[in-house]
DNA sequence: TATGAATGAGCCTTCATTCAT
DNA sequence: TATGAATGAAGGCTCATTCAT
């Protein structure tokens, strides 16, 4: 139940401290890295940029973490687990699995929306290629597609989705659509409020899953 | 008519060479860093590798290059061109807009889906942080979202999709589904091929967009 | 009073460091870049070099100063300012103005002439010709100048100098004829001893400068 | 009698061209080269600049010069033996050796006065610390060396000027003297006219030199 | 003779990481 | 545990020089 929220421990992982204050200095060095991420971008961003932000010093960084990758899957993580944590329990109440989808992408694109940096360190800084990378963020990568995908198989099991639909591919639907939205609007230079998209977001998407007279 | 296929031309740009031979050369150094920047990922492939994939000194990339970013920039730029100029040949015998987003989404999925060392650059190379980088890299893709727009307001006049459809929502939609579906391709383990999921998508997409009777 | 000693801050200048640990290896630095600069030349003296002859990486000068140009900046603030420290001491005990003359000459002169390495520092790499250089290098050069210009006003106020001189032509002509000895001595492949140029030098500037009967 | 005018050949050296369709593209590449080096400084032009600014390629240049150097030095060499013969031509009017001194200092700031690019490359761009530059330098500047000595030893013989001088200072007081004076107008940032300053600059070697009653 | 594309050695600088304190 | 000075490998880029045409 709890290995889902626990540190991905690969290869010189320091893992989470136990140890309150410990895991406070870690918390804060988690907030400082997505600002400096955000800010200077992961590759132009120095370790000192990171310490500095997080009222440490250079070396004190590697005492929490095993090198810079792991900085960025640890943020990563972190935002990710308390995402899907939040959406878990919001969508116990809904009544219907399309709620659940309604919910879920509300709730997403409203976060990202009224907190540009998390966008811009998800959308954006997050997408690197090194596979030390890559393999660090599959974990919380996959819980979030299996919760979507979740959803979908429920709503399929309700009859309120259409049952021909892929599930894995609505799944995608959903994720690269709100994926797209965001990405969108954190690279855009126009200034407008993504939050405002969500319904035009729900209306296609439910296009899409909902079977007539459904929901 | 040409010109939205000419080189972006910002600041130091070497623009495309009209000579033809300093033309291969320049094309066989954009293929050389295509493989390179696959292989290796962007940021750990030194302009060395390029050279040599090339069969050219490191020097000589600089003399068609104005830097490091314009060499990525242009092999997205060459690609995605392309890859434009294709389907928009392909979708001028399409008889409704259906068609065409089946003949875009077809395409991209089969042609990136035979390439995965296309594949891995469009999807996962190309998303630098770079300022440079992504303003090089926007009026192409401007070219292909207005593309896939204007299928979707063109088939809404028409009567084919729905018309409370919000045509830039639909774009993020279509765009944001191939793209996970071919980045999830590209990043698995398992070996399988895109191409079968195409009617899938193609299906999901239709409920989307196309309304009762329509097409 | 102490701010005219004090480093020139440019753009980019980390200063001298207070800490005595810091600016005992900061000297260390300033002293093998003297050496290594005068026996390769600037331009074909890299970075390393001064690095092996300061016992420190290529990395740690740049914790100390901001770029080579700053290194080269750096020694001349310090051995200019040095010798300019040391001539307003020795100047102090003069009774007239061309004693002062006589004083700052023979200790310039001698100076340089005990020390070959540094003498071709000043003398030759130091003439740069690039603007940051040259605009490091500005201000402990207007303190010395001022210094001489002074003298020679000083002596026309006392009346042992030609009132009808230009005291700045006359400074010109002070400090460009050691200049032009000490130059010429360094350049030169036949081994001599500057020192024994000095009463010459004194014997033909107290001419250009002394009145009949004066002194 | 020839042989001072002739270029100096030391290791590579290409000579100066006979040919006169030669000659004049040799002479433009010397022009060419003063322009730029004067304008970019030495290290920082490139060979390419000077070809374009000659309106040949850079290969071309290599014709013509064995290297970068060579080029510098030629142009030195141009422009100093020119001046020599000049002052040498006018001297030979002069009644006495400090008529001389007046002309050759006059005329030298005025040439450079009137010539700032020329002056910013005597002055500034010819001071390198390579050996081979040095060398190549050498023998125009001896010259011009002998020609002042020489001026001097003359004035003593007349018994115009005060034979207890060292000969040889007195070439480095009046050399000293204008090569400053025209160094801090060409790297001054004030606009003013050197040619102001011979007068001052007369006025205080006429002191160091002319005993009482000469001249 | 002239060209200018190609070469590739070389260097300044950055920065992730270590380790003595 | 925390520090931050020190390290040194690595890489983007320049440019003098060459040589095939």
């Amino acid at each position: 139940m709890k290995t889902s929220l626990q540190k991905y421990d690969h290869l010189g992982s320091k893992g989470i401290p136990d140890d309150p204050r410990k895991r406070a200095k870690y918390l804060a060095i988690v907030e400082a890295a997505l600002e400096a991420f955000s800010e200077y971008g992961y590759h132009d961003c120095p370790v000192s940029k990171i310490a500095r932000k997080a009222n440490v010093a250079d070396g004190t960084i590697y005492l929490y973490f095993a090198n810079k990758e792991e900085v960025l899957v640890s943020v990563f993580q972190e935002k990710v687990n308390s995402l899907i944590r939040d959406v878990e329990k919001l969508t116990l109440e809904c009544s219907d699995a399309w709620e659940k989808i309604e919910v879920l992408v509300r709730y997403h694109i409203t976060a990202l929306g009224d907190n540009r940096v998390l966008a811009n360190f998800l959308q954006i800084q997050l997408r690197q290629s090194s596979p030390n990378i890559r393999h660090g963020i599959a974990p919380p990568l996959k819980r979030l597609y299996r919760l979507i995908e979740g959803f979908v198989v429920e709503g399929q099991q309700e009859g309120v989705f259409d049952g021909k639909i892929n599930a894995n591919i609505a799944r995608k639907l959903i994720f690269g659509c709100f994926d797209e939205v965001i990405s969108c609007w954190v690279l855009s230079r126009r200034e407008y409020d993504v939050k405002e998209k969500v319904d035009d977001v729900l209306y296609i998407l439910r296009r899409a899953l909902v079977v007539e007279g459904g929901a």
